[in-house]
DNA sequence: ACCTGAACACCGTTCAAGT
DNA sequence: ACCTGAACACCGTTCAAGT
């Protein structure tokens, strides 16, 4: 935290950091666990560099996903818009899942990223699935209860499920399971 | 592998055994990413010693936490003898939650034990919750199409949940939108 | 201001040598 | 048959020395 408060970093560590990131994000996808000395070999820095521009590993997972995250929170007001509630509402449970199956790191990512921490501010993702919320609240189709961390726990569980057809129907049950039980009259 | 199938092990390996089991209870409780080196040590057996009995650290969690998942598996029916199905079943939850909360290397020997391997026999808390399952879709009371290991991949996600009062009460909230989520017709 | 890479403490795993 | 403990490969993290 040596750098001056709101200046533009110098030339060299800009694009070395978007070098980590880059080179980052191959490697985790190929293989979630790869380690950080593997990934800074990789992206041609030192140890120190990996460290000073990322302290831990859940900081670069965060940092290597937030372009997903942010497409994420915006995909809810744009389905908010299109769907009534409860399709928007499904229809971004599709999407987290997909993005929380892209790979163990995206989970690890989404998990930080939704735990609020006490009296740090709302993460985005928490937000936008709040938007969500309370427009199913407001047209009575979901429980006027529902937190957004309550759900976003819920659906987290599904992204643990493993590839295959079999898995593909556990997972389509589990949603049905979820959002019927965050409903209010459900019309089975 | 080099032991005679079926005869009682050397009386000095059951005690090592025994006395890792005992004392990984312990330090494992105490602070659960405690390596198998102090496990070893503290067991006073080399470190040779614990891989011969527990290959990996998830053997080690499994065998730790047999007891509890036993105790879990019996309850099932005990539940079952004394309410009504959907009563023995969030009964049942809570326990498992419990069980499950007890310390972070319970999660992980409940998510081992859960894995129904391929080709593999369906491990006994599967089993138990089957049970109870069965039972709620012979009352019309589960619907018909929810599986075990759905459930026990819904719960899961409870046992992430910190402590404190909030929690408890989320923790309770999320019980509640599960289970009415896999009931037949909600009554609510 | 930022980077480098040796150094440190630690981990899981293996295996030759013992009893 | 089983145990021991040194040895190995690897990890995340730190920090003195450079530019």
């Amino acid at each position: 935290m040596t750098q001056p408060a709101g200046r533009t970093p110098r030339s060299d560590a800009r694009e070395n950091r978007a070098r980590i990131l880059t080179v980052a994000r191959v490697l985790l996808a190929d293989d979630p666990s790869a380690s950080l000395l593997s990934i800074a070999r990789a992206a041609g820095v030192g140890q120190g560099t990996m460290y000073r521009h990322f302290p831990g590993r859940e900081a670069l997972l965060v940092a290597v996903h937030q372009g997903e995250v942010n497409a994420l929170t915006d995909k809810a007001s744009v389905l908010l818009s299109a769907y009534e509630p409860l399709e928007a509402l499904r229809l971004w449970f599709e999407h987290l899942i997909a993005y929380g199956r892209s790979g163990p790191g995206a989970a690890a990512a989404a998990g930080a990223a939704a735990h609020t921490g006490a009296g740090r501010e709302r993460p985005p993702a928490v937000a936008a699935l709040d938007l969500l919320l309370k427009a199913g609240k407001e047209a009575r189709q979901v429980r006027p209860e529902v937190e957004a961390e309550d759900v976003l726990l819920l659906v987290s569980c599904l992204w643990q499920a493993q590839d295959g057809p079999a898995w593909r129907e556990r997972r389509q049950r589990m949603l049905t399971f979820i959002i019927d039980g965050l409903r209010t009259a459900p019309p089975r």
